[in-house]
DNA sequence: TTTTTAGTTCTGTTAAAAGAGAACTGATAT
DNA sequence: ATATCAGTTCTCTTTTAACAGAACTAAAAA
């Protein structure tokens, strides 16, 4: 399981970590999923994390803990074998799209919420308001269609 | 321009504020841009912003030039007053939509860099990472579709 | 029953973020 | 030319995030 990364691996870890990171991310969880992404082996167990990425056992039960309740990864167990096998889930965008439009629900709520309360003396500012209302509930709408009609 | 707050409005710029920091504002960028989402009067003072949220002169100061730089707020001014007169940019969703979608190019393609460097050994996954960078770019591609279409 | 394994949790450290308050700046008004 | 105004920048303090390393735990193995 000694999974020894190539230069080119650790870049594109580096690079794929940061970007990941700029998405919310600590640095620990947006390199082990990085890692789960680029690794040759696709099930890693948690040392093969830890000595991969050179994290502490705090760091990376953190960050693993982290990203299985995200759902951005899994893991599986092997009779006999008392080890996790952590896996990238990338299956699950689709998921994350879905949840992210279906986030936007609140947020919406909570705009109308505004204009509800808002003084009607600044008709302009209201109606503008209004229309991103409209907007927002529009573009979930029309998004989640898009999603549903990905492949069959 | 004193521009006192009922108990709603304050409880709903908390409200929003705490959303919008969970979309990456800092506390005083997100309570900012709540007020002039909020407050009756639509266009705020530096010193508005300032005695109505109880911020000090350099957080004001940061946050209102985080959100300029954004392109969250934008501010006029009044000839013969040098005061700068800020107001919510809410119209600017829908380009904060297509930024967001714009953006997901050099995460894509960055998934396609690690696609072509990967060993040629995990069939499976390396079919899973192809399908997801097709996925992205159909849903990239179709987003900006609707954005296209909103009152088209 | 004791030991090993595969993690988790606790404690302490370091670094970065956020903001207060005062000093500063550059434009305008007097 | 001096004062004022609208904000900016600097220094300092507080808070929080991220992590290391060691102590701990629960399940399985010996």
């Amino acid at each position: 399981m000694s999974n020894t990364l190539t230069d080119k691996q650790k870049e594109l870890i580096e690079s794929f970590g940061v970007v990941q990171e700029n998405m919310g991310l600590s640095p620990a969880s947006a390199r082990v999923n990085a890692l789960l992404t680029i690794s040759d082996t696709v099930e890693l167990t948690f040392d093969d994390i830890r000595e991969a990425l050179g994290l502490s056992k705090s760091a990376t039960s953190n960050a693993v803990n982290n990203l299985l309740m995200l759902k951005r990864i899994g893991y599986k167990t092997k009779p006999g074998d008392r080890k996790r096998y952590f896996y990238s889930k990338m299956g699950q965008w689709q998921n994350a799209f879905m949840d992210s439009m279906n986030g936007l629900t609140g947020y919406n709520e909570l705009l109308k919420d505004i204009l509800k309360n808002r003084t009607k003396d600044t008709k302009e500012f209201n109606e503008q308001l209004k229309e991103l209302t409209e907007f927002i509930a529009y573009y979930q709408k029309e998004s989640i269609k898009i999603i549903k009609n990905w492949k069959k």
